[in-house]
DNA sequence: TGTACATCAGTGAACGCGCGTTCACTGATGTAC
DNA sequence: TGTACATCAGTGAACGCGCGTTCACTGATGTAC
């Protein structure tokens, strides 16, 4: 039933090759189960053809195994996210197409995105968000939008409340994927829109501004 | 070591007294360890002083035990929305004070917060947020707003798009806890105005307005 | 050109562990007569 | 008032399972002489 592959044992100095495959065949394990669970060494190991302790030549252990998995889907978002602010009319809209394209990401990786962001990460692995790429240069784009104007206040801290609401939409789409969910592109759409209007009405007319404050202004805006 | 407690067996016809105990005890291991793993069938019964295969009197299995405990936990996060929902000023203030409580409770609770919204839920159990009262009350309370103007569009719309934003923010904080987070009362503050304002101002200036236009029309209110 | 040796890339078998679940059982307590 | 019996609330011991990890090992291949 379970296929076997054969592999050529690599040739000499080539033993790092299957520290790639393994990596890939947990990512590809991932895609196809849907659940971390699925990721033993042993399941691995057998999708790569190769025996147990062979993992044990590249990897310290499993959670260095794991470990690596969350390295490379940062760099995989890192790349989506970049991509998509190239697409930006300005760089606020810049700002709206991460947010999309953020979602995205989730729903098309569900269980990667689920072992990086909807894990708890303890002690050395905590700052794994920190230390990728992807934050920062998500708060550089949030600070073009204040230079621009856009926006006001402290890039990182405008950049972590997008976030959330990006974040919020993907986990609940990944955790709840049978909720009766409007069409996709809609709800991810008007999330996304919803959070920069309000991140640029609250950081531009003050943050003790109340909120029947702002909705009266609103109501003046539509004559 | 660990403390074996001694419990009394019930008196004849207080037999379910025990299922009582049992549940209370998962809840108390996912609060003091802060796992799920934690929750074992052997931890849930020592704790309690009790044999293993007693918990299987009263639940089927060990699913049936958590079952158990994610509808508790709905019924207790349904109660804190609603008690905040009573202190707002008027119905849109009232969505924002179950926003607040909303991240409050998961902070409270995170291990509870993870297990019912975090985690994948198959199956019959993939309606547990609609089955649960407190989707459907605070559909109410944003459908209060669209009664009173502040709000424009499908109540369960709207209130999802605000539940991802609070959920959002909650989701990373339960998962993220060693990130370096602003203030937390000021962080769960900002993100939950920018989802009540944003939410306002995008379904009430229509939903195909651009982001630059709104923010131009923002400028306008400056003045 | 031949051979001993070191190195490299792996393997097979076993380890102990904690888990959910099952099964035959025990012993106290209420009830029928 | 006494006794047989049914019921109830549990228990002790064992089941098989998959897991991460370890250890002594193998066999091909390059290198030194």
């Amino acid at each position: 039933m379970s296929e076997a592959p054969v592999r050529r044992r690599s040739a000499r100095g080539q033993g790092a090759a299957l520290r790639g495959e393994v990596l890939r065949a947990a990512m590809d394990l991932l895609t196809e189960t849907g659940q971390e669970d699925a990721v033993s060494l042993r399941a691995v190991a057998q999708r790569v053809g190769v025996s147990v302790p062979s993992i044990y030549l590249h990897f310290a252990d499993k959670q260095a195994l794991l470990d690596a998995v969350c390295e490379h889907v940062f760099e995989a978002l890192d790349q989506a996210l970049q991509a998509a602010a190239l697409e930006g009319e300005d760089a606020f809209d810049g700002l709206r197409l991460q947010g999309v394209a953020y979602v995205h990401f989730a729903l098309a990786n569900p269980e990667h995105y689920r072992i990086v962001l909807m894990r708890k990460h303890e002690g050395e692995r905590a700052d794994l968000v920190m230390a990728s790429s992807a934050f920062a240069h998500f708060v550089d784009s949030v600070a073009q939008c204040v230079e621009a104007g856009v926006l006001e206040g402290e890039p990182d801290q405008l950049a972590m409340r997008l976030w959330a609401a990006a974040h919020g939409l993907a986990a609940l789409l990944v955790a709840k994927p049978y909720f009766p969910w409007p069409p996709l592109d809609e709800l991810v759409d008007s999330v996304i829109r919803m959070a920069g209007i309000g991140l640029a009405a609250t950081s531009r007319l003050g943050d003790d501004c109340t909120m029947a404050d702002v909705v009266e202004r609103l109501d003046r805006l539509r004559d």
